[in-house]
RNA sequence: GGCCAGUUGGUGAAGCGGCUUAACACACUGCCCUUUCACGGCAGCAUUCACGGAUUCGAAUUCCGUACUGGUCACCA
């Protein structure tokens, strides 16, 4: 087609389209940010929630733009309608505001190289294709769905690639007359790409993550404008990333074996080509199978970001496990700088996982552990009690009730090197707490105590009606026990009971557990003082009655 | 089937040609510390890096082949 026909068919196909791609590319500037600033962006379509998956790339989408004083903006996908969900986009701000992953930029607040939602962006598209199509760089496709699948057949029974190429790309070469008869007799068509592209030359590309690829040259004449005028991801990938000036195409390794026709577009269209970062999927072992898989909303609750707030895992815990996968040295570092958080760290490209990164609950639950180890009191009893306001509102309300005395209570042992790990989540404080309350722990009535052992109610009675003065230190506290309890015919010190277990009736261990048991209903619990010394001398007598009252 | 990638202990993984008789973390086991439980410390848990060959004085690390796993081959993203 000589050069006049094009234009004419550019005119006839895109008659609305009067901008010239010269002034959007003026609209959309240069960036004016710092040297080595990276700018990210996250795409999800609006199907209503995000998926952890997603979540984790919007994830390091904000911190490497963060980290480089870039912009991480935030771009809707909507170019499938079958895809979209009624407010399906408040869904996504919701789910990442939860984890406090706020774009620069987005529909919601705006910013200077929008719309950022692309069905709003049809002309902006039609407009490079109008220049394609009139420098010859892309055509008209009238194939329809019939001609596709045969073709198709013919190829997998020829064994070779499949797809719209080469002898296969049937409209190819059309004549401009040829296409205007089909248009007058109504036929719908689609614009696809006049690849340049010979699969016996190869394309070298250097992913930020997964290093250097090979691939054939792509020369499939892809769809850039399906029927309707909208772009397909391919085509709206080249221009939206190169108007809003994308840096780093950061996206999950499904990508990967698109990215020639990706190359190949921004050379078509003369655009400068970004980083391309294509990060492992988040997989996990199928129970069932035995199999590798990515995470699944359907069969794995914790694939839903909502799942965290719900169980009560702290969403600052989430991101701490998923930091650790992010980057293979972020947990040694976090693990040695106690008093540092996740933002201070550095991530790095190179540190992220080429193969799968399998989730796992186990170390989800450990991290939470540390992360709730480094919190005072005070804090956790605040976070706690946020979280029950949501989930848990009567616990809300005895925590409110007992504000003082539950921040005692969670202080205790948080002041040294080594706070205790016992909560992994808000429930657990109710859990493991259940002896601060009065209410909580007359209702339990020492039934998360197995009552198989028999303690010595009258010995203990003794002790805190003669021996217990609650006005001392620890070490003055515990030499009185330990005085006691050698009165009584008990070893002063485990090692003393060791050498000789006939001549005693056990060790003053064997005492502290007994008042625990009786004081807190469990056998483990924080330092026994600091908690009796909370609970006062009453409250202390008053459940050894009820303990003897249990044990009978 | 074509193309692309991955395969290191019970688990997640470090490792990028000699400093690796394979880091670290989780789990598990044992010991120590200790008033109990935890926390913490120490030790044990892969003589070996899917398998077979090649290159090299030397390979988990490079190359070739095989097997397995994952991704992808749409007018879906």
């Amino acid at each position: 087609m000589e050069k006049n026909e094009r234009l004419e068919l550019a005119e006839l196909l895109f008659p609305n389209i009067t901008k010239t791609r010269e002034e959007y590319e003026k609209m959309y500037p240069e960036r004016n940010l710092p040297e080595g600033a990276m700018v990210t962006r996250f795409g999800p379509s609006p199907t209503g929630f995000v998926h952890m998956g997603s979540l984790f790339g919007s994830f390091i989408d904000s911190i490497y733009a963060r980290q480089s004083n870039g912009v991480f903006f935030l771009r809707i996908e909507d170019t499938d309608q079958k895809r979209s969900v009624e407010n399906g986009v408040e869904g996504i701000f919701q789910d990442l505001q939860s984890f406090d992953i706020i774009p620069d930029e987005s529909t919601m607040v705006g910013g200077n190289y929008g719309p950022y939602i692309q069905s709003e962006r049809a002309e902006i598209y039609q407009t490079y294709v109008k220049d394609m199509i009139a420098n010859g760089l892309a055509y008209p496709c009238f194939m329809s769905e019939e001609e596709l699948a045969n073709i198709r057949e013919e190829q997998e029974i020829n064994k070779v690639r499949t797809g719209v190429y080469g002898i296969y790309a049937a409209d190819r070469d059309l004549s401009l007359e040829e296409i205007k008869e089909k248009i007058a007799n109504g036929e719908e068509y689609v614009i696809r790409l006049k690849s340049p592209g010979n699969p016996k030359n190869t394309v070298e590309i250097e992913d930020l993550i997964k290093g250097k690829m090979k691939f054939p040259e792509s020369d499939e004449d892809f769809v850039l404008l399906k029927k309707d005028g909208i772009p397909t991801y391919h085509f709206a990938h080249a221009i939206d990333d190169h108007l809003m000036h994308t840096t780093h195409v950061i996206r999950g390794d499904e990508w990967v074996s698109s990215v020639p026709k990706h190359i190949q577009l921004f050379n078509v269209l003369g655009f400068e080509l970004p980083n391309f970062c294509h990060h492992a999927p988040i997989t996990k072992k199928d129970e069932e199978t035995g199999t590798i898989r990515k995470l699944s909303k359907r069969k794995d609750p914790e694939a839903a970001v909502s799942y965290y707030d719900e169980v009560g895992i702290p969403i600052d815990a989430v991101k701490l496990y998923l930091a650790t996968i992010l980057n293979s040295n972020f947990e040694e570092w976090y693990l040695e700088n106690t008093d540092k958080s996740f933002k201070d760290f550095t991530f790095t490209f190179d540190k992220m996982a080429v193969g799968g990164t399998s989730f796992d609950l186990e170390k989800l639950t450990n991290i939470a552990k540390t992360y709730f180890s480094r919190k005072s009191g005070e804090e956790v009893y605040k976070e706690t009690l946020n979280w029950a306001k949501r989930h848990d509102e009567e616990y809300a309300k005895i925590l409110e009730d007992n504000k003082d005395d539950m921040i005692k209570f969670l202080s205790i042992e948080k002041d040294g090197d080594r706070p205790r790990k016992d909560i992994a989540k808000y429930s657990d404080v109710k859990e493991e707490f259940s002896y601060a309350i009065d209410s909580i722990f007359k209702n339990e009535n020492y039934s998360k105590f197995d009552g198989e052992k028999k303690y010595d109610v009258a010995l203990v009675t003794d002790y805190v009606d003669n021996v217990l003065n609650l006005d001392t230190t620890n070490e003055e506290w515990f030499a009185a026990v330990k005085e006691f309890a050698v009165a009584n015919g008990y070893a002063g010190s485990p090692k003393d009971y060791k050498k000789d277990p006939e001549s005693y009736k056990g060790h003053v261990g064997d005492l502290c557990e007994a008042i625990r048991v009786m004081v807190t209903g469990r056998t483990k619990s924080p330092d026994l003082f600091s908690i009796m010394k909370v609970l006062g001398k009453d409250k202390i007598k008053e459940r050894i009655e009820m303990f003897s009252n249990y044990q009978g």
